[in-house]
DNA sequence: AATTACGTCAACCGCAAAGGG
DNA sequence: TCCCTTTGCGGTTGACGTAAT
């Protein structure tokens, strides 16, 4: 690909053409192009609506734009720890199924987990000198982190009993309640007038610099909290760690939690308790057997200076 | 203050499946 | 059945911001 040779190229206007399709970051003129016409419109048949919006973009390039950046449900913020624990478990169960597990975290794009697994994750198999895929890597997942991530979700909960905010809070900041921040939700170009059009701000032209909240600073701030999906069915890695027949009928991230704390610890692995975590044989060539329970940064639980520094 | 290294993520690509004529 | 178009998916790239030196 050659997005910065394109780019490049045509620096004097910030247009990239080809023939006379554009590329590269979306301008804000077009993201109000798109959102109006979908509005209106309504999604789908990408390729005439890219031309009877007047974009200049193929109607894939539309289609993305719309799903990954403009869909008025999305999700800001980064990836909380519930989250994490589905994407965790999802993927041990799905592998590289990215838009199956995106199912399952409202919200979340497949692109979203497809990038938060490649940037955090992967790191840090790499960082442990594994394979993401090998049984060292998920046996640290399974065994650290993931009761790590549950250990978290508890205390946050206990913390601050959860507030059920609706996933269409995001919505709501841009169509109806301008009053909540807007870097919570939506880049702040889109703020909605008083007369409920989008303007038509001047602001850089690339997306990049456009982009809202996804510093990690903007969070899980917000406080808003997802609602969980219905169905997630099965937890995988009973299978791998314990018997295959304790994890059925697994709906969501609480309940999730809940059977962890009900289960007998030989059924679990004394792993999801709040005890010294027993640790796999393969962890002492990994040189975690030193691994202790310590203070996680609020934002990064996959931080493995947390565990192994 | 300048430079380098690193992390994040939007946007692209190619491919395959699905749908329709 | 074939062909073309559309849609969806997963992999990859590179711009940009920030932390580290």
């Amino acid at each position: 690909m050659d997005m910065a040779h394109e780019r490049d190229s045509s620096s004097s206007e910030e247009e990239v053409m080809a023939g006379d399709l554009r590329r590269g970051p979306w301008t804000v003129e077009e993201d109000i192009l798109l959102v109006n016409y979908i509005a209106a419109h309504g999604e789908g048949r990408w390729n005439s609506l890219a031309r009877s919006a007047g974009l200049k973009r193929t109607g894939k390039s539309c289609r993305l734009r719309w799903l990954n950046y403009l869909r008025p449900d999305l999700r800001r913020g980064s990836i909380t720890p519930q989250e994490q624990l589905l994407i965790l478990e999802l993927h041990s169960r799905w592998g590289n199924r990215w838009s199956k597990i995106a199912q399952h975290l409202p919200g979340r794009t497949d692109n979203e987990i497809k990038n938060y697994w490649r940037t955090r994750v992967q790191k840090h198999a790499k960082q442990l000198k594994c394979d993401v895929n090998s049984q060292q890597f998920k046996d640290v997942m399974r065994y650290l982190w993931m009761p790590r991530l549950v250990e978290r979700i508890q205390a946050a909960e206990a913390a601050q009993p959860a507030a059920d905010t609706p996933l269409s809070w995001q919505h709501d900041a841009l169509y109806e309640s301008p009053e909540l921040p807007v870097d919570a939700c939506w880049p702040a170009e889109y703020d909605v007038a008083s007369d409920g059009q989008l303007p038509n701000t001047s602001v850089p032209e690339q997306s990049g610099t456009t982009t809202m909240s996804s510093s990690p600073s903007t969070d899980s701030g917000t406080g808003a909290q997802p609602s969980w999906p219905a169905a997630v069915d099965g937890v995988e890695w009973f299978t791998t760690a314990c018997d295959a027949s304790s994890a059925a009928a697994m709906c969501d991230t609480n309940q999730l939690i809940q059977q962890q704390q009900q289960q007998a610890p030989c059924q679990l692995g004394e792993a999801w308790t709040s005890e010294p975590l027993p640790v796999p044989a393969a962890f002492p060539e990994l040189g975690v057997t030193d691994f202790e329970i310590g203070s996680f940064d609020v934002d990064s639980i996959w931080s493995m200076d947390d565990l192994w520094c």
